[in-house]
Formats: structure tokens, C-alpha cells, sequence
RNA sequence: GGCCCCAUCAUCUAAUGGUUAGGAUUCCAGAUUUUCAUUCUGGCCAUAGGGGUUCGAAUCCCCUUGGGGUCACCA
């Protein structure tokens, strides 16, 4: 694969998810985008746990990600980075800010800072510190512990280079104002850690959400006060749902692992995802190779797209379809069905994954067929048995019973034509009720690979419980 | 509300300033299927509105409208 970037630098990205709860869509997307493109550079991936605020943090979350991770295959470089086991660093770099003046001290408590935003409200003026410790020398007041504030520009203007939005130039009097980059109890905040690990671990492409722009020029006055070089962004314009608004995890199915569970296969998830925002002329369908090679985050769309389960329910259905048996088998082991060992295996799976959607549903349908029905459907009863199903299912009974060569569908098949033909029936007249007896309604694959699947004596005995309900 | 971003079928999207505005999903109809599903064929459906620029605008500019994001000692 040749990249654009070729041979000078290394393209480097990163996943930084904070583990307050399970990996969702958006992320997952965001991270596929990321991913994509660095192995597409032949680059390296790095995933970051951005938990820095202890009282939020949460192992547990962190592992889920991972989970995730795992699952749908995005791998990554390296170990993962933890925030929580960097605060040497950061209080370092927050030191030498200090020390260099372009950071200071603030003294102010959490109460006088909501006084003065309410005051700055009832003015119709932006919320915003007003600076007053800036140059404080005198002596601190007691018992306070300070934040530390970094010395933000005051005039003039931040300009976000972004791979997908463009130049956007904001004014540093609208957005800015000198912001907290460490708490009073030392721990470092978001923007500061951000930047500071971003360039230190060498990320030079950031791709991420978009609800982190307006973060970026906080994050460029770290990087300037750093003398740290400033990466690419590109800004991943966000996943709606129904109603339009930002997808959370009070939309249902959030949570990437819930998408195992229903039965989708990671290719046809990814696939889905990849499609969001981003696009390669008519294509749909893509192998994961084919999107490594294809995708530039340049090329992502501008606008949000919302979330659609059907065309994920469309490309589920696709993947199955076109899954070796042997795999699919493997995967539906977790889904409660056994096909280990079963010689019909392969015929099976040839009838039943031209219908499922999911896994989870493909499962059900060969434990359907591989269970004697437990009940029939009443309105499959009414419309499936007439006056003559007795006897014509008699006479299918007595012609299976004198046949020991039956193997395939189209052996099965043979004999229903045997019976059609010597009672002068249609094919449905058959056909109907032998459904019923073997499945129990009137839905499912060919009557005839039913039988082939489940041997001539289960199927004998499907029909004859059926006929004794008859009487 | 301030700031920022966005705007093509219901949804995901395509279209060097010149196309009958294309594809996909959904939906509808027909064919295939003893059923259901699959598959195949066909069909419905879009450039938010208004001004410009231009021989020509979905495409460039402006305004309006609509939608979204963000404004913490969260990330």
C-alpha cells in the first residue's frame, strides 16, 4: 500500500475514550476512522484512557473498551496509555509553565467563580474567568487551595487547520479565557493532558469527534505554550439518531457489545460504520482490506448522518450469506446452537443463512428445525390441514417407511412427488401439512431439506404425533 | 443566549460549474419459491427558501430558515 504521506513521517493516531461507561458506535466509528488510516499509512494506532478525574474513573468501563476492541479486531501499537499513571509528567510540564511565567496560580474559590459567572450572566455577558490572579504577587489567602490557570491570549485570533472542516478562525475574545489546567488537588484537566499527550506520544493526525472542536483552540494555546508541534485534526461530524440530536446511550442499542449479542458479525458492523460519513463512489460493501486501502479521512463528509439499523440488518445478512458454513457453525456456538459433528451441517446452513439477519436469529432457526415442534400454530393448523391431509400424510408415511436410501433433500423430494402423483394431488396439498408436522408453522426452509437434515425416523415422527392429533 | 459547524430522496450517500440529479437501504408491485425468506425485475421518493455571479448553479457568494455541537476544578 503506498501511502500520500510517504516516506518522511509516520502517520500516527489514537483512540482517547474516557472509561465512563462501554464503547458506543460513535466511538467505535471515530476509532475505525483512526484506525483505518493509520494502518493504511502503515502507521501506528495508539489507544489512550484518558482518567485523569479519579472520582470518575472506572476500571471496569476501561476493560469494556478493550472488550470492544477485541471483538470487531481493531488492534492497536503498543501498550495502552493510562492518564492516571502520567500525572508525573503532567505535573512536570504544568511546573515549567509555571516557572516560565505562562501559568500562574488562582486563588479564587468554586463560590466567588459561580458568583462572578451569575454576574457576568444577569450582564449578558459570556461566562468567563476574569483574569484576576493573572499577575497576583501578593500574599494567598488562607486555607484556599489554587487551580492553576494557563495565560491565554486575550485578543486577537486561534486558527484550527482541519483536515475536513477547512481553516475556522475563531476570535480569542469570544472563546477564551485564561482555563483551569490543574485542579486545586493537583490533577491535571482534559485540554492540558490532551495536548500534552497527544504530542509527546507523537500523534500527528488526530481524528475524532466532533463535539471536541470547539476544545481545539484550548488545546493549541497548550501546544503553543509547550513549543510543542501541532498535529492534523480532523473533526468526525457526529452520529444522530431518529430525533436528530447526538446519539447517547439513552438511544438502545449504544453500547458496541450489545451489537455481539443481537448477532451481527463484526465485518458487517464495521462495514456499516464506515459508510457513515464516509463514502467511495457506489460502493457498499467493503472487506476490511478494501477500506484500509481506500480510506482518507480527508474524503469524510461534512455533515451528520443518522443512525439506520437497516441497512446494518442488510449487510448482516449479506456477511452471513456469504460466510463459509464452517464459520458460520463456529460463531453460532454462542448463540446457544451446536452443529459440532452434524452431518447435515452443510445443507443446513445452505438453507437457513439465505434467511437470517442476524446470528442470533440464524440459531433459532436451526434449533427450530433441529426440535421436534412443541406445539402448532393454530392458524397454521386451520389453513394448512383439510379434509384429505390425513390420508395423504398417511400414504408420505407409509412410502418413507419402505425407503432406507434416503439421504438427500432431493431424495425426500422424490417421494412427495411419488405420492402427488398417485393420489393426483397438487404439490401444496403435501406440502402444507408435512410443514406443519415438521415445524409446527408454516414457515422455514424446503420441506424436503427438513427431512434430509433430520433423518427419516425424526421426521416419521413429527408426522405421526401430528396425525395423532387428527383423530 | 454567545461562538462554531452543517444543509441532495424517509435514511446512508454520488455528481472537474454543463447528468433525464446516480447508487444503496427501507417501502410498494411483479417474477421465482408448495410456505416464509432469499434472489431477480420494475416503481415511488431529493438538491430547505430567497436573492445574486454565470451562456449555464445541487455545486460559487449573500441573506433567511432549519438542524447540530460547545460554552465546568467532565472528558
Amino acid at each position: 500500500m503506498h501511502s500520500k504521506k510517504g516516506s518522511h513521517t509516520m502517520v500516527v493516531t489514537r483512540f482517547a475514550p474516557s472509561p465512563t461507561g462501554y464503547l458506543h458506535i460513535g466511538g467505535l466509528r471515530t476509532a475505525l476512522f483512526s484506525w483505518l488510516w493509520a494502518r493504511h499509512n502503515n502507521g501506528k494506532f495508539v489507544l489512550r484512557i484518558e482518567d485523569t478525574d479519579q472520582s470518575r474513573n472506572n476500571e471496569a468501563a476501561a476493560r469494556a473498551i478493550v472488550e470492544a476492541f477485541e471483538w470487531v479486531g481493531l488492534d492497536h501499537d503498543g501498550e495502552i496509555v493510562y492518564q492516571s499513571q502520567r500525572m508525573e509528567i503532567y505535573k512536570m510540564y504544568i511546573e515549567q509553565l509555571l516557572d516560565e511565567g505562562k501559568a500562574y496560580k488562582c486563588y479564587m474559590s468554586k463560590e466567588e467563580l459561580d458568583a462572578l459567572r451569575e454576574a457576568q450572566s444577569a450582564r449578558k455577558e459570556r461566562p468567563r474567568y476574569d483574569g484576576r490572579y493573572r499577575d497576583f504577587t501578593g500574599a494567598p489567602p488562607e486555607g484556599i487551595d489554587p487551580v492553576i490557570r494557563i495565560k491565554a491570549p486575550t485578543e486577537g485570533t486561534i486558527t484550527v487547520f482541519d483536515g475536513i472542516k477547512g481553516e475556522v478562525v475563531f476570535n480569542v475574545a469570544d472563546i477564551l479565557d485564561d482555563f483551569i489546567i490543574a485542579r486545586s488537588d493537583g490533577t491535571p484537566t482534559y485540554n492540558f493532558v490532551v495536548a500534552v499527550d497527544d504530542a509527546l506520544m507523537g500523534i500527528n493526525e488526530v481524528i475524532r469527534g466532533d463535539d471536541h472542536f470547539s476544545n481545539t483552540p484550548k488545546q493549541l494555546v497548550v501546544y503553543e505554550a509547550l513549543g510543542f508541534k501541532t498535529p492534523v485534526f480532523y473533526h468526525v461530524p457526529m452520529i444522530h439518531n431518529a430525533d436528530g440530536k447526538k446519539l447517547s446511550k439513552r438511544d438502545g442499542a449504544t453500547d458496541v457489545m450489545a451489537y455481539k449479542e443481537m448477532g451481527y458479525l463484526p465485518e458487517a458492523l464495521l462495514n456499516f460504520l464506515v459508510r457513515l460519513g464516509w463514502s467511495h463512489g457506489d460502493q457498499e460493501i467493503f472487506s476490511l482490506e478494501e477500506m484500509k486501502a481506500l480510506f482518507n479521512p480527508a474524503d469524510i463528509n461534512k455533515s451528520a448522518s443518522v443512525y439506520n439499523i437497516d441497512k446494518l440488518d442488510w449487510l448482516n445478512a449479506h456477511y452471513i450469506k456469504n460466510m463459509h458454513n464452517d464459520d458460520l457453525a463456529e460463531h453460532l456456538k454462542a448463540y446457544g446452537a451446536d452443529l459440532e459433528g452434524h452431518d447435515k451441517k452443510e445443507i443446513l446452513l445452505d438453507a437457513l443463512k439465505e434467511r437470517a439477519k442476524t446470528l442470533k436469529s440464524l440459531a433459532e432457526m436451526v434449533n427450530e428445525v433441529l426440535s421436534d415442534p412443541l406445539e402448532y400454530d393454530p392458524k397454521a393448523r386451520k389453513k394448512a390441514l383439510k379434509a384429505d391431509s390425513k390420508s395423504i400424510l398417511g400414504a408420505f408415511v407409509q412410502m418413507l417407511e419402505e425407503r432406507d436410501d434416503l439421504h438427500l433433500p432431493s431424495d425426500y423430494h422424490g417421494v412427495m412427488e411419488e405420492v402427488v402423483e398417485a393420489m393426483e394431488i397438487g404439490f401444496g396439498k403435501i406440502g402444507m401439512p408435512l410443514r406443519l408436522a415438521l415445524m409446527g408453522k408454516l414457515s422455514g426452509p424446503g420441506v424436503d431439506t427438513i427431512m434430509a437434515v433430520i433423518g427419516k425416523d425424526a421426521a416419521l415422527r413429527r408426522i405421526r404425533k401430528l396425525l395423532a392429533t387428527l383423530d
